[in-house]
DNA sequence: GTAAATGTGGGGAAAAGTGGTGAATTTTCC
DNA sequence: GGAAAATTCACCACTTTTCCCCACATTTAC
């Protein structure tokens, strides 16, 4: 499982590397993983086998047919990249993942339960910032989960 | 399985190449592709195997005798094409297509699952921008798939 | 305190993408 | 039917990008 708050850089070739806790964690020991465009202008990165479980149930759900489908699936399963770690435990991450989620140089990488994050230092200062006032209340308007 | 987001060039022969990562993902090592129409004014390209599938799926379930088959048929099939790469893994881009698909020099090449799209940058920069705005309310629409 | 692991930067070889030339084939026109 | 024009096709060449190493500084673990 995916938890934690890592600062990284992102170097010149728009590489990242994965914070080792996570790299390591058993989810985490694939052959590659897969970047694509998130929600709240973050990317998304999951391991092989998380990626694959989705885009099994997507195949089943998503029709040529209906509108709705191809925006969803061009909007996140077409952006997505299959990339296999380097010697030191960084992946690539493309110039168009790169552009959406504004990230230059600095980035917030979240361990997400079943797969990480990655934000651009700007722009998760901005989300955590709005998002801790209403934390609280927050808490009332999502479902129950039992807690 | 063909995913990710790149953007090529079309050349004045109408030539364009399609991305390594494509070319040589299990599903796309095949002798030739079928360039056709697709929605939303894209051209879908399917590898051999991909596009036999389709058409068999079709010859199943459209009928001769109702008109919306039969335009459905001419609009998707009819304008369709073979094409094998070159050496330089490039295809040629047929002058009706590329008419349809309002496809000049700059082009951006989608991977979606079992097909490619190939778009008019201009055409692209619109369709992402009007869906990216709905992309967060529209992945709670397609809900809850684990993402 | 020392050794190992982690994160960051960079260089050189290989692959990918693009543009172009000349031969072969097809089309056009008389 | 045959010659000229146009188009297509198969290579070749160049530039840019990507990939795979190696090196080093910093942090962590023992």
């Amino acid at each position: 499982m995916f938890i934690g708050e890592y600062r990284h850089t992102l170097d010149d070739k728009g590489r990242i590397a994965i914070p080792a806790k996570l790299r390591y964690s058993k989810i985490g020991e694939e052959e590659y993983w897969v970047a694509t465009k998130g929600f709240d202008h973050c990317l998304f990165v999951y391991p092989k086998n998380e990626w694959n479980v989705i885009v099994k149930k997507l195949n089943e759900r998503l029709t040529l047919t209906r509108k709705e489908d191809r925006s969803f699936l061009r909007m996140f399963v077409s952006p997505a990249n299959e990339q296999t770690v380097d010697k030191q435990g960084r992946i690539v991450i493309s110039q168009s993942l790169r552009e959406y989620a504004r990230v230059k140089r600095d980035v917030v990488i979240l361990g997400a339960i079943n797969r990480i994050e990655i934000w651009s230092e700007e722009n998760w200062n901005k989300y955590r910032e709005e998002n801790e006032k209403s934390f609280d209340s927050l808490g009332e308007k999502i479902a129950d989960l039992g807690l």
